[in-house]
DNA sequence: ACCCTCCGGGG
DNA sequence: GCGTACGGAGGGT
């Protein structure tokens, strides 16, 4: 080994900027440091031992002021539920307090019910003089990793006498922030259907409906479908929490002085400066302000692709953290990749126990996985002490690095990349096999790959990183990225979808299936529900005010005298629609043809 | 190409 | 306050 290799002397630093040469790093250096042994500050009862209180409102409007509460209902960790409902709030508040301080919770989840449900209850138990174990916190908070429109929201926190309260809308959006995988809408009833925790649509009752069924009155049918209507919003809060929650429990191992409550709140930055914090008493090291460097490797090239494979490197970051041995240069006894040591090697274990199919160990293990990715995020965080910009910059180095070396084998091997980014490769090669094989020779110790998916085709746009769509073996199709717009209509959104799908099987097939569809909108047959955009009027939206004014919502579609919601549709702006489309299309799968048809749509 | 505007969550 | 990248799409001018 070669004892005068030391990557830090290949940053250099210029502004804000880092840069590290790249090519001076060496991916099969090894690092040989003996790392301390860590073990975790305590032990803890598992997440399903907890008994939980899933709370969810019906009230007659949005303020606690003039509305009042019609029913809240409670879910414990079993599923087993509890409505109260009564003509007299008082007598319902009563009764849901007693039902609270006899189940005595660990903790309350709710969905939203830091700025809803839960000052709703409190100010109508204020009203009513019923005493409650709820106070708001008078200080507000900003969570910089749950954001809405991207901006940080800020929450007053609410605190509860003997118990802890978990806001599952704050957890998603935490999630989303890291996974964005949840588009448009951030409400429980889409994304318990977006996360795959639940296959249908459920009844979902508007504030009118609620307010219509509670006019029916004490054992009225109405009321039976509120309470139906509150158990599946139970349900799903507890599905969505029973997902993400878990993680933040397990974090009490590791994370010094923090509930749960604090845990599901706190960024990853701050629990990482708490864990090295703990770990140097009295030593308060001053934080690397805020620099810019290089991130993971992305490329495309555009086109449509057939058998193709995707290889993925397993926990790319942490895996270059503990090989080279990249941690904050201010954690100078490198507590923190003992702990990443710790977590990846109880990962392991878990993940072989996991195999049984018992829930808590897959919790736990998803716990681990999230810890273990964000000590990478932690070095490159700015305002926390122990931070390392460096380590970051070195970190996201060697990534491309190894990156580059897989694309090298695999394009040796005869294939041909088509996307990569960060931590996986799309390739095309006949035998996706044998350059698994071929890669997990080569490839340094320590550096793990698994073959994730095997597709008949993909297809990547121009300017296309991180968009693409998959045709899989089963004939499923799936989208990431751009094709997944609002404002659209459906004609404009499935009709590459169709058409490529339709060129998979011969070019002639998707012709015949673009003229087939030409003659339908020429004709005027074709369904207005396939045409028609709903959305609401914004501001100097001159066309739309036709329609409405100025935050109305209208349905629409594009009709001989501009946009409409009752005349014929214009056959002739969709059929130049489908025809750009087509012509986009095909000019990025038969690049050599695109002049020519470039010359066919200009006369059309 | 650039500027403006808008979107959310709970009932 | 996990990073590269402090939001992003769509329409008007």
């Amino acid at each position: 080994m070669d004892a005068a290799y030391n990557h830090r002397n290949f940053i250099t630093k210029s502004g804000n900027k880092i840069v590290v040469q790249e090519n001076k790093l060496d991916i099969f250096y090894t690092d040989d440091a003996e790392p301390l042994k860590w073990q975790p500050i305590r032990t803890i009862k598992p997440y399903n031992a907890l008994k939980q209180m899933i709370l969810d409102i019906e009230t007659s409007g949005l303020i606690s002021e003039n509305e009042r509460i019609l029913a809240i209902g409670c879910m414990n960790e079993l599923g087993e539920y509890f409505v109260f409902m009564e003509e007299n709030e008082s007598k319902l508040l009563l009764q849901f307090i007693s039902h609270f301080q006899r189940t005595s919770p660990d903790v309350v989840l709710t969905y939203n019910g830091t700025e809803f449900d839960l000052p709703f209850i409190i100010h109508r138990c204020k009203i009513n003089g019923i005493p409650h174990p709820f106070t708001i916190s008078s200080k507000s908070r900003t969570i910089r990793t749950a954001q809405v429109f991207g901006k940080p929201i800020e929450i007053r926190e609410i605190f509860i006498r003997n118990s802890q309260h978990v806001d599952i809308y704050i957890c998603v959006l935490r999630w989303d922030f890291v996974s964005k995988s949840l588009f448009n809408s951030h409400s429980l009833k889409k994304v318990v259907l977006q996360m795959g925790l639940r296959e249908h649509e459920r009844l979902v009752l508007s504030h009118p409906e609620i307010q219509q069924c509670w006019s029916g009155g004490s054992g009225s049918r109405g009321w039976q479908k509120i309470r139906e209507y509150l158990i599946y919003d139970l349900e799903d809060t507890k599905l969505i929490a029973d997902k993400l929650v878990p993680s933040y429990h397990y974090e009490s191992l590791i994370v010094p002085r923090m509930n749960l409550q604090q845990l599901s709140i706190t960024g990853n930055g701050t629990k990482w400066q708490r864990v090295l914090e703990s770990q140097y008493p009295g030593y308060e090291p001053t934080a690397d302000r805020k620099m810019k460097f290089e991130g993971g490797l992305v490329i495309s090239v555009s086109g449509l692709h057939r058998s193709i494979a995707k290889i993925d490197v397993s926990s790319l970051y942490p895996s270059i953290m503990l090989k080279y041995g990249i941690c904050s240069r201010k954690d100078t006894r490198r507590v923190g990749l003992s702990i990443l040591e710790y977590l990846t090697k109880e990962r392991l274990k878990l993940k072989q126990l996991g195999k049984a199919g018992d829930m808590g160990v897959k919790q736990a293990e998803a716990s681990l996985k999230e810890l273990i990715n964000s000590l990478f995020g932690f070095y490159g965080t700015s305002g926390v002490g122990f931070n390392d910009m460096e380590a970051a910059a070195l970190v996201t180095a060697y990534g491309r690095r190894i990156l580059r070396f897989m694309i090298d084998v695999i394009e040796k091997a005869g294939g041909v990349q088509v996307e990569s980014d960060t931590d996986g490769i799309f390739f095309s090669h006949p035998k996706p096999l044998m350059v698994f094989e071929n890669l997990q020779n080569s490839l340094p110790n320590g550096i793990n790959i698994e073959l994730e998916v095997l597709v008949k085709a993909m297809f990547v746009p121009t300017r296309g990183a991180k968009n693409y769509i998959l045709w899989h073996e089963d004939g499923k199709i799936t989208t990431k990225g751009s094709w997944r717009k609002r404002d659209r209509s459906r004609l404009e959104k499935q009709f590459p979808l169709n058409y490529l799908t339709q060129y998979l099987e011969s070019k002639v097939s998707a012709e015949k299936y673009y003229q087939e569809l030409t003659k339908i909108i020429a004709s005027g047959e074709f369904p207005l529900e396939e045409l028609q955009i709903t959305r609401k009027i914004r501001k100097g939206e001159k066309t739309l005010l036709a329609l409405g004014n100025t935050g109305d919502i209208v349905t629409f579609y594009q009709g001989l005298q501009g946009i409409t919601n009752s005349a014929p549709y214009s056959s002739s702006y969709y059929l130049g629609m489908i025809a750009n489309k087509r012509d986009e299309i095909l000019s990025i799968i038969e690049p050599q043809l695109s002049s020519k048809l470039g010359v066919q749509l200009s006369i059309f």
